[in-house]
DNA sequence: AAATGTTGTTTGAGTGTCAAGATGTTTGTT
DNA sequence: AACAAACATCTTGACACTCAAACAACATTT
């Protein structure tokens, strides 16, 4: 028996809220670092694999080699990333940082720590835990 | 005195996992229905407001008029959104949806009751509530 | 009435995206 | 070994998204 459908409304209705702010919230960080959300959002998925080929990383990302490939080129450019032959399939690559790409990453691995302090500041440890456990049932149903 | 790194670091995942999923599903929802993400986007704010001017719906989306305009040129072409003129204010549009734009939108919004109902399954009544009002907490806070 | 500000559109340039096709590599079958 | 099939990446062409800057029409202030 399903809980009443204002109940599911009403966090159906933060969720998307919360989704939201998270989303703009990242965007402006991303814009003050001179690079694109798509770019950035590639760092972040290189930068927490350390190295991975093109094809898992359009995997991840849900997007075709087809759109990595110019984008690993120009982040590649801008020697935030680089390719290095994979040592026993030669038709792949390995994806990494370089360690201009690792500072960068680290530090916007810093602005989400600081933003995760700053909206739970107002929790309770207690609090703090039953979200932290509730969130890992969510995203184990996902 | 913040909570040791470990738990921050801990939530702060937790959070990027529940906003990529979320963000992975929706594309995967929206794509399924012919739009464009950012086309759906305007669609539901506009959904949500009833109707609004231009302007008011860009700084809503993050995105500067310029970008919108041809965005609601094609959603007008689509048949899902229209322009009324203002009323009192001879420069400025009213947008809002056509009956087929309602349609769409009802339906994508039941889509995100289906998934809050989905992915709060495996909480009791007690933890839905607290996770509704922490969220609501966090929600004031950013 | 004139100056200034605001709203929406247009234009130009760059990025993101995909599907389809091309190239070189690996794997499996004969 | 030779061939075929599957695979990983890159290229190309087409279109959408985005912004900044310039513009036209209208509103507000002085």
């Amino acid at each position: 028996m399903p809980a009443p459908m204002t109940e599911t409304a009403k966090l159906s209705h933060q969720l998307i809220e919360l989704y939201e702010r998270l989303s703009s919230w990242e965007q402006d960080v991303v814009k003050s670092s001179g690079l694109s959300t798509p770019q950035m959002h590639t760092i972040e998925i290189v930068g927490h694999s350390d190295s991975l080929r093109m094809k898992d990383l359009a995997k991840k990302m849900g997007v075709t080699t087809g759109t990595l490939t110019v984008m690993v080129d120009r982040l590649e450019q801008q020697g935030l990333l680089k390719r290095t032959p994979h040592e026993t399939d030669r038709r792949s690559y390995l994806i990494a940082l370089t360690e201009k790409g690792q500072e960068l990453f680290s530090e916007h691995h810093q602005y989400h720590l600081h933003l995760t302090e700053e909206i739970t500041s107002t929790l309770s440890r207690e609090e703090q835990a039953q979200f932290s456990a509730v969130l890992e049932k969510i995203i184990g149903q996902m």
